[in-house]
DNA sequence: TCTGGGGTCCTAGGACCC
DNA sequence: TCTGGGGTCCTAGGACCC
């Protein structure tokens, strides 16, 4: 039986997401910054209308005159996170088999169902009127045919938000592969698509008809995987049950220029304890830590310093305290007086299962209550309401600027959206 | 003048994704 | 003045070994 694969996709997601609680927007063009306000990362139709680009810097969008009407808000990602959660569930309930692949997108296993095209539209329905978010599905025989369907939903409106690929109608097949511009497939980049034009190949058709055997020897096995796909064979599989993380990392562009080591500790602890969280959630345990600083890039005229340090922990942690332990070590060594800092992170890697480590049996016991308690303490009165010292929220002036955020309506309760709002 | 060949492992950086 | 954050995978090239 030929695989159905359908991929959800959440139009504007992070714009939808503010218009759940701002109906008054619809129609309006508005867009989403990302941290710091630094640039945008969603933009209303209205706003693509007008031609504001993805990534594009919200400093140089704000001055010009023609976008003088655009909403701007800053990246709220606890009420982005939440919204997504709810979507993910309401989906689960039509298929078994559902890989959630992104924030704002699902593939979902329809293969074997008869009713592909009713479950397609209650899907839209069901997520449009109970989340208020509103998705396009693409559907096709493999991921890359779902992805590309979905592209061809969100340009057509002719579609309805629905598009079914047929590998078997040639003519659609000839018509429709034919207009696509070959970077619009997944996988193909940059990069990649300057190449493929060099060779002569613009379109999807194009890269749909090439030499398999030319493309392998001249691009690598991903590239023969991307062929086949678009041909219909299924070589990359939905991951049903999502694998643990290899790595975590947590950064941050400050909202100011950081100079003082203080202000950096307070920085990093707050990443530490993050990082810290994350991997007691997924039960990993940590065997290196990685501490970077960087000053602005785009300061040219300013000496620029980019350090970046790896060190191996003695034992695998979970511990908050012991990776922020590792964090600071990690930061004197190569922190440099001297240097404006616009950016600093840490990242821990080498994770592995918390099940399959067994500690030194006279290791010490009491990290691994402390964190117990600090977990549950948190969960209870918000995260934050235990942590280090170091982690001191009074002082943290490296804080990214959001000038312009919308209140957490669903995940805090002095914000909780009321009547009349 | 002339400086093996092939395998493995590691790492940094690039490319891609959202 | 003002340019995000968080991932994965692949590859080239160096180090090292026999």
């Amino acid at each position: 039986m030929e695989q159905c694969i359908a991929l959800v996709d959440c139009n504007n997601f992070f714009v939808s997401c503010e218009r759940v609680f701002r109906p008054d927007l619809d129609g309006r063009p508005m867009v989403v910054l990302s941290s710091n306000d630094g640039c945008v990362i969603s933009r209303s139709d209205e706003a693509k209308r007008l031609g504001i680009r993805m990534g594009e810097p919200w400093f140089k969008v704000k001055g010009l005159h023609k976008y003088r009407d655009v909403m701007a808000f800053s990246g709220n990602f606890p009420l982005y996170s939440d919204l997504s959660n709810r979507v993910k569930c309401m989906l689960a309930d039509f298929s078994p088999v559902h890989e959630e692949y992104s924030v704002d997108e699902s593939f979902l296993d329809l293969t074997g169902f008869d009713d592909i095209r009713e479950r397609s539209c209650a899907i839209r329905e069901i997520v449009r009127k109970q989340a208020g978010i509103p998705v396009c599905i693409g559907i096709g025989p493999t991921k890359t045919l779902a992805k590309l369907a979905n592209f061809v939903a969100k340009k057509h409106p002719k579609s309805k938000g629905i598009f079914f690929y047929n590998v078997l109608d040639r003519q659609q097949k000839r018509v429709l592969l034919d207009k696509i511009p070959v970077d619009e497939v997944w996988g193909i980049g940059q990069r990649l698509s300057r190449s493929l034009r060099r060779l002569g190949i613009g379109t999807v058709c194009q890269l749909h008809d090439s030499d398999i055997k030319a493309m392998r020897a001249r691009f690598g096995v991903p590239m023969e995987r991307l062929v086949s796909e678009l041909r219909g064979i299924p070589c990359i599989e939905i991951a049903d049950i999502s694998p643990p993380r290899k790595q975590i990392m947590s950064s941050r562009s400050f909202g100011e220029r950081i100079t003082k080591q203080d202000d950096l500790e307070n920085a990093m602890a707050f990443h530490a304890t993050k990082i810290g969280r994350q991997l007691r959630k997924q039960e990993s345990v940590a065997g290196m830590v990685h501490v970077f600083l960087e000053t602005d890039p785009f300061r040219k005229d300013r000496p620029q310093y980019h350090p970046y340090i790896s060190l191996p922990l003695v034992e695998p942690t979970s511990s908050t305290v012991e990776i922020n332990r590792y964090a600071m070590i990690g930061l004197h060594r190569i922190y440099k007086s001297g240097y404006e800092y616009r950016k600093a992170g840490v990242c821990v890697s080498e994770l592995s299962p918390e099940s399959l480590f067994f500690p030194d049996m006279f290791a010490d016991s009491r990290q691994e209550r402390i964190m117990k308690v600090m977990d549950e303490i948190n969960g209870q009165f918000g995260n934050g309401a235990l942590r280090l010292s170091q982690d001191d929220w009074m002082h943290r002036y490296w804080e990214p600027r959001k000038e312009r955020m919308s209140p957490r309506y669903t995940t805090s309760w002095n914000e909780l959206a009321v009547c009349g709002d």
